[in-house]
RNA sequence: CGCGGGGUGGAGCAGUCUGGUAGCUCGUUGGGCUCAUAACCCAAAGGUCGCAGGUUCAAAUCCUGUCCCCGCAACCA
């Protein structure tokens, strides 16, 4: 017996799982089932990510420690993936003593094999007092960050890998394992990357408090990626007392990430692993991204995607379906619960339930409500599954799972044909329940019980379900011989009852549930939600998109008449106009603003044009702190709304002179 | 020359690596069936595969150029 490894990211704990999240771990989960299937020792692990600022500082905001913060969402996880029927043999957070153990352990067995490694040096950046943390260099404008506090650049002593000398190694395990990263594409770019050179990698900050202290340096936690990837061999026991698993089931068989995430389980985490003298993971797997309206999935687009209420209302197996149907594995897929609910119609109501449901009723009616009493071993929907069923199980070695599935639909398709050829109604009326009949029900029914197995690891819930009411049994395995041709039982029981997919009035659905997809509904509610703040833009096991901050909501923080007076609005004149060389949207504009002239760069020209612009009035923020965009300094800013980033200038009356005052 | 992805019938996509009658799902139209969830089956209409060159007996596929769209990064003060 073969074992399989395989693992998820680890989930950061900052928000509850959106639609990315689902589907890596429902791909994994596919997957994991299948190999459990065909007789693997399967090994499915997945988990969160914990540590680093992000948290620390939500749960500060919400007067709570952070482990405290870090429960509850750990809670949202377990929920969603028990709703979703995700079957993972371990859970794992980055907080728990065995993934701690396992971090020391790594850094020790580094340090005794590779001395030279791991060494204390200087880490230099944009630091912020206030926040006591570095700022990453494209959240730092005019010496202040994002939340407009004063930043220096400060040289801290950190602890840092020596990434620089696996280059050559790393370059050399990509070429003699073409299949270490998949897709293709992924490996192109990693090796790109890793042919410019490496820089030595960062690997502890004495400015963060919530993570593992690191050994020998009380002062230092250890840092990002040194501490999250090693979950991968933590959850198996590595460094402890009994690593039994370890022994088993390392090298992982392949790693399931998001396609931002490829670098960092590419060169890192196999560098990590060299230098510690551990073998390296067979295989690291990047998909696509669930976009919305074309967009990446983002809070500040208020886009985030998490179907909840499909889930309510369809179950996981809609979900699951969908996703893993629509998505051609390892590139960007469009979410819409309009599609969605289009797959659930025409393929799950439409097709598989309704051709279960037609071929039941018929062995029902016609054969007492029992499977007909005569098997048949050679016809055309034997012949089908017998082509079908191989080319299924190369598709799903491939993780091509959208054409597993279209194989699946090839005999599907062939059993609706096949009942309409052999018009089973007419024979019954004209012969009644012969053997001939009972011939074409069984294989109508057989053939069905392959596609449900075949649909098993996609849609588990459901083909148990089908196959209980094929009279398949209740009980009999969904293994790999279950894909066999022959084994439907008999006169044994079947069961006619409602439909396992009713059809949805899709319209009608969604006009009844305008916000459905909509962003913002978690699993349970809470009584409040951490608006978290900008992180560093190395999160690691957050799949898709890092999601930026959002300004909060109206009524959260009131100013008052003086702080807001202390803002100086003025109409403005605009006496020139022209884009910014090699910008996208940003457009230069000289103004009049009653005293005299001033630069001032608005990121509205993806709107307007420099022409229309000119001779324009506009409000502008007139005391602002001068800031450089592109190289040009702007003083001031102008007012505008913003409709999913299309801008819109605030305008006033045209005969309001330039310089008056604005409130 | 910043990095990458994409432009294929009305919609959404596969096919491009390994040139050889352009395929799938949905939708549309006509017909059939009545066992089934207004489902199912058959047939038809609909594409000069972004554009222009080139290689070739043959190009959606290879090469060159070019236009457009979308991510990332830079620039949303």
């Amino acid at each position: 017996m073969s074992k399989f490894y395989i693992t998820t990211a680890i989930h950061y704990v900052n928000d509850d799982p959106h639609i990315g999240h689902m589907y890596e771990n429902i791909v994994a989960d596919v997957l994991a089932r299948h190999r459990r299937r065909m007789g693997d020792d399967v090994r499915f692990l997945t988990g969160t990510d914990e540590h680093g600022l992000k948290i620390e500082r939500a749960a500060a905001k919400e007067g709570i420690s952070p482990i405290e913060l870090a429960d509850r969402v750990v809670r949202t996880h377990h929920d969603l993936w028990r709703r979703l029927q995700i079957s993972h043999d371990d859970f794992i957070r980055t907080t728990e003593a065995r993934h701690k153990t396992a971090v020391l352990e790594l850094i020790r067995r580094i340090r005794e094999r590779s001395p030279e490694d791991i060494y204390l040096g200087e880490h230099s950046g944009w630091y912020c007092q206030n926040e006591e943390t570095f700022i990453p260099e494209n959240q730092v404008r005019d010496g202040l960050d994002e939340d407009g506090h004063k930043v220096e650049w400060t040289t801290e002593r950190n602890y840092f890998f020596r990434l620089s000398a696996y280059t050559d190694r790393l370059l050399a395990h990509y070429r003699e394992h073409p299949d270490f990263i998949w897709p293709a594409t992924r490996l192109n770019e990693v090796v790109s990357f890793v042919e410019q050179g490496l820089r030595d990698l960062s690997i502890s900050r004495s400015s963060l408090k919530w993570g593992i202290p690191f050994p020998g340096d009380p002062d230092h936690v250890i840092y990002v990626w040194m501490d999250a990837l090693t979950n991968y061999i933590a959850a198996l026991g590595f460094g402890s007392e009994d690593d039994a698993q370890f022994q088993r089931y390392w090298p992982a068989d392949m790693h399931l990430i998001g396609k931002d995430i490829v670098r960092f389980h590419t060169v890192y985490w196999p560098a990590f692993l060299m230098a510690a003298g551990i073998e390296l993971p067979k295989r690291v797997v990047g998909h696509g991204f669930w976009l919305r309206d074309q967009q990446k999935i983002s809070k500040s687009l208020g886009n985030v995607v998490r179907p909840y209420n499909i889930l309510d209302d369809f179950g996981p197996d809609a979900l699951r379906y969908y996703v893993t149907r629509e998505m051609v594995f390892g590139q960007d897929q469009d979410y819409s619960d309009e599609a969605l609910l289009n797959r659930y119609n025409s393929d799950l109501a439409n097709d598989l339930g309704n051709t279960l449901s037609r071929a039941i009723k018929m062995s029902d009616s016609y054969f007492a409500g029992k499977t007909p009493p005569t098997p048949c071993d050679s016809n055309d929907l034997r012949t089908r599954a017998l082509e079908v069923v191989p080319r299924y199980l190369r598709q799903m070695d491939e993780l091509a799972l959208q054409r597993a599935l279209d194989e699946a639909w090839d005999l599907l398709t062939a059993i609706n044909g096949y009942i309409v050829t052999k018009e089973p109604w007419k024979h019954f009326k004209e012969k009644g329940p012969d053997a001939a009949l009972s011939r074409i029900i069984w294989n109508s029914l057989e053939a069905l019980r392959i596609v449900w197995v075949m649909m098993a690891p996609f849609i588990p819930g459901s083909s148990r379900e089908a196959l209980s009411r094929l009279g398949a049994g209740n009980a009999a395995p969904i293994d790999a011989g279950a894909l066999e041709w022959g084994l439907l039982p008999t006169e044994s029981a079947v069961m006619a009852t409602d439909p396992i997919f009713p059809r949805v009035d899709i319209p009608a659905y969604i006009g009844a549930s305008k916000n459905m997809d909509k962003p913002e509904m978690p699993v349970e509610p809470h009584a409040e939600k951490p608006s978290e703040p900008a992180v560093p833009a190395e999160t690691p096991g957050a799949t898709p998109p890092v999601e930026t901050t959002q300004a909060a909501p109206p009524g959260v923080a009131l100013v008052s008449i003086d702080q807001f007076m202390a803002i100086e609005l003025r109409v403005a004149d605009v006496r020139e106009a022209e884009r910014v060389p090699k910008s996208k949207k940003l457009i230069r504009l000289t103004l009049f603003d009653g005293d005299g002239e001033r630069t001032v760069v608005a990121g509205i020209g993806t709107r307007y044009t420099p022409e229309e612009l000119v001779g324009r009035k506009v409000v502008v923020v007139a005391n602002l702190q001068p800031a450089k965009l592109m190289g040009v300094e702007s003083k001031g800013m102008v007012l505008a709304a913003s409709i999913d980033g299309e801008p819109s200038l605030v305008a006033v009356d045209p005969g309001v002179p330039a310089g008056t005052r604005v409130r």
